[in-house]
DNA sequence: TTAAACTTTCAGAAATTACTGAAACATCAG
DNA sequence: CTGATGTTTCAGTAATTTCTGAAAGTTTAA
């Protein structure tokens, strides 16, 4: 129950949500009819929201032997499952307004008003272009280098002093 | 009318999206009316949007002498517009989430597949927390340290290596 | 205190999004 | 090939969200 209520804030909307709580919390791969049992959902639902969390990257399906029945459960551990996410909603709704801001500075501003906005979208564009790239740099570290960084917090900005002090020394 | 288009990506709704872009883009502030000509959209609708730009502290109002109506603007810089949306974002949807599982993870476990599931809810709850942690102390950090350290990318572990190293040498 | 000029509120309408259930489709054992 | 046991699709309906516009509220100048 409680599950559900939170997964409508990340994403994909309520049953998705709850779909994928419920995958979460059981041990063992459920089965569609065992999902729109236990949510109260039609199957046709189920069937919906599996291929939802699927274009996530988020459920996978296993096969039983002797038996036809799919059976779900959360594709990666949590770590991958919070990359995921993150990597997704980034393609969503970040990419497409970066493409869009992108097409925008290629037109010849007309006017003086036009200047200001195109110096504007200038702006957001560099920002999200950095922040992407700065997190797919840090995605492609280990988990545990970045366990590290995130444990060192703000104390990272000590670390960064002494590397330019370094570096002037030589 | 792209700039509005975006929005929507954002966390609010189309037109609220579309009056943050349509005082972005423009140099000077703006009157209720203004915007809601500009977007062809109810004054009404103007007045809500607004409120709700204010809730995501994103707009200031600003009067000019002789004149009694509100005049709107983007409050801070783009750099602040950005931190701002992230903190609000973080607020809205992972903070009631990571209440919601510290009152689950109170209660006692009834029997096994409960212990199971409060293992996998004690797993998201300490990457949430690790995770907010951590952005809240790089949002404490200057600006231009904050930019340092993503133009250091995946950089940034060898500056650790070498920090851990010089430290296991004293 | 009044009226003009503005802003806010909110009930109901419109638009959007999510869900159901029945039909179509797929796979496989006999 | 057939029927049993599954999954997927999708038109129609239900639920939710957003928007409108009229009424109520606020502020100020005279």
């Amino acid at each position: 129950m409680h599950c559900g209520e939170m997964g409508s804030r990340w994403g994909f909307n309520r049953t998705v949500g709850q779909m994928y709580g419920l995958l979460i919390i059981h041990e063992d791969a459920l089965t569609a009819i065992d999902i729109s049992e236990a949510l109260n959902i039609s199957r046709g639902n189920v069937s919906m929201g599996i291929k939802e969390l699927q274009s996530w990257r988020l459920v996978q399906v296993q096969h039983k032997p002797k038996d036809r029945k799919e059976y779900y459960s959360p594709a990666g551990s949590i770590w991958e499952m919070a990359t995921r996410v993150f990597e997704e909603r980034r393609k969503r709704e970040v990419d497409p307004t970066l493409s869009l801001l992108r097409d925008n500075l290629l037109d010849e501003p007309a006017n003086q008003k036009e200047v200001y906005a195109q110096e504007k979208m200038h702006e957001i564009h560099d920002l999200l272009e950095t922040g992407t790239h700065w997190a797919s740099e840090l995605q492609s570290m280990s988990p545990d280098k970045l366990k590290t960084l995130m444990k060192l917090g703000s104390g990272v900005s000590k670390v960064i002093n002494f590397k330019d002090k370094f570096i002037n020394k030589n």
